[in-house]
DNA sequence: CAATATAATGCAATCGATTGCAATCGGCTT
DNA sequence: AAGCCGATTGCAATCGATTGCATTATATTG
């Protein structure tokens, strides 16, 4: 058991090797100039006593941190830590790509960051670029950053009229896919749970509108059911909704799987039949949706390309390029909670 | 819109109010050698210009970087992007814990982290201290952290013998009342659903054979199935099991939630009542688990306190001071997947 | 009034690595 | 033999903030 030695400097280094910090520094980062013996050398003595660079000085000399800061934005009101496993699987797949381009991440939670994110960040050089994911109701502090000229992209939803770059799945056309599959089922009277104050369940919305009018049907303002993006939230507004004038109810859109779920519950406790009686369709795809009874119906977001798109724009970015932002295409996926013709 | 001005520096900041930058960097640190109403005038320039001090030359300079380092462990096969629902409850509490007192929070997944955590975290200054996140199969990784002296905690579980801190849940009482419950909800065979490679697991299958002693019932080794920690899994390996000699089953305890979700899914596809013929227990209590359908019945882990005491230990190991481990108390919650007697 | 204590501020070194420019050295050209 | 070239290497400044020590100005005391 090594006894903790004292953590080495590049100028030990130097020394070691009986060379300049210059040459040492040239040499562990490969630079061809320095000849080639040289390098071999200075490498295996750093390797041999575990020399890592110093990241705050090297940070401080180069002015470039290597840290992307990712921000999770949350509503104001349900001030809960990060709870949707939408969030999860979008993250994971942020944290491994920015790994894979020699990136760390700096994860901070809204909740957290009353910051003014530009100076907290940026101007500080805790980041050279930042992820903010999930829109939520319109952010004034997105429109900053982008007057600010911060590098950085969103997750959400892209409007058209925004002046930074947005990643986001076709939320219309999913939720149009999700609705006209409902109708097709035979749906007639179909809820929207969801908040539309959140752009991204705005589009969900409209496109639910999309489908219901393409099918001939009058979109009825009352069936748009302002819910959180939580499984309680879905199972105590269909509650309510249940006890109310919505009891003809014959189907269920829900902008989230977790509602959707919440809602199934809420729907079987009252002895109702899912989906005979009322069919039911998710979005996002989580784990989960395909291992709850029944097995839900839902849009399939591509979180993997997702994650990607939203690193490698944000790079490009950084490195002088321009970002763009990009629609994802989506899908429907087929499950027991929405199909009764079991043909 | 505001140009974006240049980023300014102490320096600039001194220049403006007409002192030195020594005095400047006191100022806006509120050190009571400077006179008050110098302290006011340099804080208000420092606001008026929206500056923040340069991170990266202040941990230089101080020697700390006032960051976490957080790493989430794997199984080196299920080389899947971080997944279970239980990892983002405990990972948004120590996100705002370390906010609250004044850290960043730097994420790592170790498929990312085949570098040697110590040199590339402590070393290299990126983090003052770590928080590793599930021991999975024993990492020899952390010995290592311990061996060096780095700052760390650990939340898993404790089997008594490291030489470092361990906070984790009461793993083995845990699956004790688990299975306790169910043997007084009348099974009688009841099947281990969990990898015991991982220690935290092994906890919960020591747990399961003292309930079972403890009713006088023979534990059966071909009753513990190694299984993943998804859903997918807990599906696959019952489906299995119900295909076997197993068939003859009435209970099963699932080492997750997501693995019980799996495995009700399997029963109940082959027409199996829950909890009536099986009744199942899960572990960790996911938000999902009060709206799936049963709802699971589950032991409840407190993340909250979990998350609290991994940061706030960590921080007075940092300071200085010691850390201990700490085993926090679990309940079990009651619901029906395990209920029989509707009394 | 001289001497000393007290309060406030500034000077300059420092943290560790990077990099533009200068210096050195052997070899080669004419 | 003088001059020039290319290949290596080193010197010293720099990134931006912090801090021990010195310095200055002011107040207090005998």
């Amino acid at each position: 058991m090594k006894q903790a030695a004292k953590v080495m400097t590049l100028a030990d280094i130097a020394r070691l090797a009986g060379v300049s910090e210059s040459t040492a520094s040239r040499a562990l980062r490969d630079n061809p100039v320095i000849n080639a013996q040289t390098r071999q050398k200075v490498q295996q003595i750093a390797a041999d006593h575990q020399f890592k660079v110093n990241a705050t000085a090297r940070s401080l000399r180069t002015q470039k941190s290597h840290t992307i800061a990712v921000i999770i934005l949350f509503d104001a009101k349900t001030q809960q830590a990060i709870s949707d496993p939408f969030l999860l699987d979008i993250l994971g797949v942020i944290a491994d790509e920015l790994t894979a381009k020699g990136y760390d991440m700096l994860l901070s939670t809204s909740k957290t960051t009353d910051k003014d994110w530009r100076s907290y960040y940026f101007d500080s050089k805790r980041a050279d670029g930042l992820i903010v994911i999930g829109q939520g109701e319109h952010d004034a502090r997105v429109d900053q950053l982008a007057a600010a000229g911060v590098p950085f992209v969103l997750w959400g939803a892209a409007t058209g009229s925004e002046q930074y770059p947005v990643i986001g799945s076709d939320n219309r056309q999913g939720a149009q896919l999700a609705v006209a599959h409902l109708i097709k089922q035979g749906c007639k009277r179909i809820a929207f749970l969801g908040d539309i104050r959140h752009t991204e369940i705005e589009m969900r919305y409209l496109g639910y509108q999309d489908a219901l009018r393409a099918a001939g049907i009058k979109p009825e303002p009352a069936l748009q059911l302002n819910t959180d993006f939580t499984a309680q939230a879905g199972y105590l507004q269909t509650q309510q909704a249940l006890f109310s004038q919505l009891s003809s109810l014959d189907g269920i859109f829900a902008a989230s799987d977790a509602i959707a779920m919440g809602a199934m519950k809420a729907l079987l406790e009252h002895g109702i039949k899912v989906p005979q009686q009322v069919a039911i369709v998710g979005f996002d795809d989580i784990a989960m949706s395909a291992y709850c009874t029944p097995s839900l119906t839902t849009v399939k977001q591509d979180t993997h390309a997702g994650g990607q798109l939203l690193v490698a724009e944000l790079l490009s970015r950084i490195d002088g390029g321009k970002a763009a932002s990009q629609l994802l295409p989506v899908k429907l996926v087929d499950r027991q909670s929405s199909l009764r013709n079991s043909t």
